[in-house]
Parts: structure tokens; C-alpha cells; sequence
DNA sequence: TGGCGCACGGCAAACGTTTGCCTAGTTTCC
DNA sequence: GGAAACTAGGCAAACGTTTGCCGTGCGCCA
């Protein structure tokens, strides 16, 4: 087969070495500031590889080196709205450590997730970043290169992990709303079976003590579940100032109920929202106060642990924890 | 440097071979599927490589054949919510090409792309899947190997792509008001320097005629131009049955502002969306009716297109357009 | 002026595959 | 029974780098 049959051959060392008038090692060294070269023969091949528009191959120089700088970035929960601030943040970080990054998406399917690993491991990755669902513990990846799970607990607790907060998320937001003199808190979330939903749900109970009305509110994470709570809640008689939900999309819902019951936010009743997802929480009226798990910063911490790992060091933590925040808005006073 | 110090050696194809009892050549051929070998020898290395977990390293078989089998995926838009979709219809396609692909996000920013270009070509990458936003033109990516561009539209006639008809979706959702009997449409839409507003609006122009009320109103993509758009309609005495959005945001502040006069949908008033984006359309009341533009489906055929491409088949079409589909739902009866 | 040391840069092995060519052995056909 | 025609698989070159080691020429000092 004929090797590569790109248009202009592409040019390679030695054709810098040839125009340059040196060898070939000595346009590896110049290029790469390695080796001892007068700073005058340096500069030359770089002019002159520059004219010539060279770029190493990867291929050459990872075979050589012994390092690809290509990490993987698998993905259980295809790229939805958790995975994709955690990517930007990973590519982030990566990129200043010259990574480039291969997006792999398991859809959740156990036999797509071996057959991509093993294209990975084929592809010798120097590392993984793994996430997913924040929501249950995931299965190690059983590969034996360097691992950082970013959002997503791994099973294994000796792998090294990136993870939110997120009983001082639900707590920040309790806390908040107590400060404003709310004393009959609602708690709304998510199906009882998700972690995530279980331990803000203590969280708030912890944090709000007797001012909690009721027990939480297990449901989905869904506007029409906020709703339909703040229909339960009235029904049962409870008397409320103040919603906190365990998602902006519930939030939503119950500002839009609240809306139509003429009760007024954040007069009559105070709401919190989770997730700091724009579309949801700047287009709610009012906008809404709500918790930001900084999911940015979760993948830019994993990008840079993972770094570590790549280069040897033992990273000062194998488990680091990000602090959510609290984004105030027209929801609460 | 110590040439990839991971724990248990990797095994290459001379450990194969030599444990197979062959010519490492003959393991290439056998688990290739090329050359000439006995159907027995084929069977027997494939054990043998089996039970060593041999993964071949795609550098070392890149450098001989010329290819990497990786793709480049290069998006200007971050990774918003019209990427994804296309992200992923692409990766779908790509995959069974035996494609992995890198992912580089250039934020919009001139020297990041350059930068990330340079080291996709340094990569060697077999082709290139360019995405972004499809207000406008983009300028196409100079790289001398296979590019298709996906929704976005390159400033170059010559360069291969997969777009949306924008023009067919509007006039999708126009026509469907028009056979429910509405007669009195009011458009509202984004931003008029935006190409897609522009085309969808003439599209919609042209379809209703003189069903269509007033001028289209053009403003931001936002639900608050949409509940805005609504109190200027009814403040200015038009009198509408249908209103006809350019993206489910602004159809949501639309419902939101009818819900809060208590103008029933879709009884008096019909109102249509436009992009399907579930976490709007479905949560929206009723329902939003909406264009779906088939991003996944985009992404698949810039994916099938570049596999073309790379191969060096001469694709059929070097332009294709995807049709919208119109999904029917609570919002128009 | 002679010797030593140092700075610079060349040389070639190594990285892990694929693939065209060649050879040895086996069959087939007269 | 012998030669021609295959068949199966070995051999080695090639892909494009990096890097350790070595040699050469120069400067410096005595």
C-alpha cells in the first residue's frame, strides 16, 4: 500500500536536517532543547523547520520516547450535562501538559465499555480520566496504567478520585436559607435510590434540624416532580417558607407552581435549586439561588492529578474533594 | 529515559511470536487476516495472542501503514448543546470505522486553533470532523488531508459538508400551523445577524404569506425575548393564534408569558418550537411542539463522509443536507 | 608548544509494527 | 518419475523519531 499519499510529502526530520545542513539527531536536540547544541545551531534549525512547516510525527517520537501524550476520557453517562463542564476542565488542564485527549463513550454498555479500553490501551494512553453518573459507585477500569476517576466513586477506594461535595453542597444551601430566618424548610429531590439524592437529603435534614417540614420529598429530577411536590406539600396542609431542591430542574417546577398558586418568591417562600445550570437557573423568575458543584474545576483537578500520576510523583492526595458554591440569586432575599 | 516503565511488560508481537512458535511477520499476517497462512496457524496465533492479552501498539502499526486510524473532532463551540448530539452521531459512524477520536475544543480563539491543529497534524490524524455554530460561516481549516464539515457552513463552496435545512424546518412548523387552521402567525425569533434566524424567518415568511402577522420579531435566543416578544405583541393590539418560534427557549417564555395571561395553548393560541431540545420541549406545558434538526443524524454522515474520504472514495455528494423532522406534540393540537 | 579538557554535534541502535519478496516444501499433472 | 505450479511462512526493510555514546576540534593553561 502506497505510504501515506498526501498531496506535498510531508516533511520530516531529516528533510530539516538535510536543508539545515546538520544530522538528523541534531535537529531532534535543537527542536526538543535537549542535548548540548550552541545556541546559534538551535536557533538555525528552527528557522529552518519552521520555513519548512515540520511537525514531528507522534508516532515516531511516542514509539521513541516511550510516551504517547494521549489520555483517554471515558465516559459511562454518554456526554450530558455533568461530563461536558468535566471534560472542558480535563482538556484544561491536559492541554498545558501537551495531552491530547480521546473521547470514549460507553453509553453504559458493559461489552462497548472493553472493546474501547482495549482501543485505548492499544493506543497506550499514558493515563485515564474516568466519569460518569455521580449517583452510584462505577466498576475500576481494569487497565494498568495511571487512573483518575473525576465525579464518579469508584468501587475501588485505593484509586484516586476527584470528587463534589455534596452534603456541604446541600448543606450551603440549608444554612443559607436559615440565615435568611426560614424556619418551615421543605426538602425536594431525587429518587431515593441515587446516592447523590440520599446524601444531600441528610444533609439538609442535619443541617436544617427542627426548621425541616416533613420528611424529604423523594421523586425524579424532573420540573413536573416539583411541581407536583409543591401540589402534595399544599394539599397536606404544611406550612412552608421556604423550598430547598435537590436539582435545578425541580427548583424550576416548583417556582413555576409557587408562580401559579400566586405565592410569592422569595417573599412568602424562599427557593434553592442544585446544579447552577444556566439554562434552568438564569431563565427562572425569579433567578434562581442554587448550589454550583464548580464541575469545571472537578475535571481540571483530575487533569492535573493525573498529570502527577503520568509523571511518577505520588500526588499529595489520591482523593481530592471540591468544594461546591453557593450562587445567590432572586430566589432568596 | 527507562522506555515505559509499566509493571508487567507490555507484550509485543515478538513475545507472540516466539511463544506461538512462528515468524513474528507470521503473527502480523494471522491476526491481520492478510497474507497466505493456513487456516490452523491463523487459529492457533489468535489462541496464543488471546491468552498473552497482546493489544497491538497502534504506533508502531500506524508508522507502517500510513494510517493512525484517528480522527480529529474540531469544534469552535465549545461543547454546547448543539455539538453533542453531532459529537456523538459522528463518533457512531467513526467507530465502526475503527476510529478514535480526539477531541479539540478551540473556544472561539484563533491561536488556540492553530495550535490544536498543529498538533492533530502532528498526530497525523487520518481526517478531520469540524463543527460549530451554524449562524455563520466558518473559515475552512487549512490542513491537506480529508475534512467534513458538520452544521457549521466552510466559507469554501469546495469543502465537504453535512448541514440542516433550516429553511425546510421553519417552513415544517409553519406549514403544520397552517393545516390546523391557524391564520394569524406571529414569528419570533433571535438575533437578525444570525444567519439561522434569518433563514428560518424568510422560510417561515414565505410559507405562512398572508397568514403571517406583522413583521418577524427578531431578538436574543432566550425565554425572556420570548415572554418580552409576547407582551410588545398584545400591548400593539395584534390579534394572534399561533406563534411560530425560532428555538424552544424562546417558545418556553412564549407559553410561560400566554400561561400568565390566561391565553389557553393550543386552544387559542397555537405555539411551535425549534431544536427539540428535550429538557425545554417535554417540560414545558403543554408539551412544546418543535423541528427536530437530526443533529445526530448530521454528525453520522460527517462521520460516513469522512470515512469515505480517508478511503478515497469519491463520496457521492459532497454536500448533504439533512432534513428536519417536525415532532408533534401538546402546544399545537 | 604540547597536552588536557570541554563543548558541540554526528552516528546508530532502538521503539513495534506491516508488507513485499523470497524460499522451501508439497501437490499436481503429464 | 520429474518438472511445474502452488502454498505457507520466514526474512528484512521501512515507517519517523529519540537518545546514549563517541569523536573531533578548539581553547586554555603551563
Amino acid at each position: 500500500m502506497s505510504p501515506r499519499a498526501s498531496s506535498p510529502a510531508t516533511v520530516k526530520i531529516g528533510d530539516v536536517a538535510r536543508a539545515a545542513g546538520v544530522s538528523l539527531g541534531t535537529v531532534s536536540k535543537a527542536l526538543n532543547g535537549t542535548g548540548s547544541l550552541r545556541e546559534e545551531t538551535r536557533r538555525h534549525v528552527q528557522e529552518v523547520a519552521d520555513r519548512l512547516g515540520f511537525v514531528p510525527d507522534s508516532r515516531g517520537r511516542g514509539l521513541a520516547s516511550g510516551r504517547t501524550y494521549t489520555v483517554g476520557f471515558l465516559t459511562t453517562d454518554s456526554f450530558g450535562r455533568f461530563t461536558l463542564p468535566i471534560l472542558m476542565g480535563a482538556e484544561d488542564a491536559l492541554s498545558v501538559g501537551r495531552m491530547a485527549v480521546i473521547l470514549s463513550d460507553t453509553r453504559d454498555d458493559r461489552a462497548r465499555e472493553e472493546h474501547l479500553v482495549r482501543s485505548l490501551r492499544g493506543r497506550r494512553v499514558d493515563g485515564l480520566v474516568v466519569t460518569g453518573r455521580s449517583t452510584d459507585e462505577r466498576a475500576r477500569v481494569d487497565i494498568d496504567i495511571p487512573v483518575v476517576y473525576a465525579f464518579t466513586r469508584p468501587d475501588d477506594p485505593e484509586q484516586c478520585a476527584v470528587l463534589s461535595d455534596e452534603a456541604a453542597g446541600a448543606a450551603l444551601a440549608a444554612r443559607h436559607l436559615l440565615s435568611l430566618g426560614r424556619s418551615r424548610i421543605l426538602h425536594v429531590t431525587g429518587p431515593q435510590r441515587h446516592r447523590s439524592a440520599r446524601v444531600r437529603a441528610e444533609a439538609v435534614v442535619d443541617t436544617a434540624g427542627d426548621a425541616l417540614v416533613g420528611e424529604p420529598m423523594f421523586g425524579t429530577w424532573s420540573e413536573e416532580w416539583g411541581r407536583r411536590a409543591i401540589d402534595i406539600a399544599l394539599a397536606s396542609g404544611l406550612d412552608v417558607d421556604a423550598v430547598c431542591c435537590g436539582s435545578d430542574q425541580i427548583a424550576r417546577g416548583v417556582l413555576d407552581q409557587l408562580h401559579e398558586r400566586r405565592i410569592a418568591v422569595p417573599e412568602q417562600v424562599a427557593v434553592t435549586g442544585y446544579d447552577n445550570w444556566d439554562v434552568m437557573a438564569l431563565a427562572a423568575r425569579p433567578p434562581l439561588t442554587t448550589v454550583d458543584m464548580n464541575l469545571g474545576e472537578v475535571g481540571r483537578r483530575a487533569g492535573e492529578m493525573l498529570l502527577e500520576l503520568i509523571d511518577g510523583r505520588e500526588p499529595a492526595r489520591c482523593e481530592i474533594i471540591v468544594p461546591p458554591r453557593l450562587e445567590i440569586r432572586g430566589s432568596t432575599v
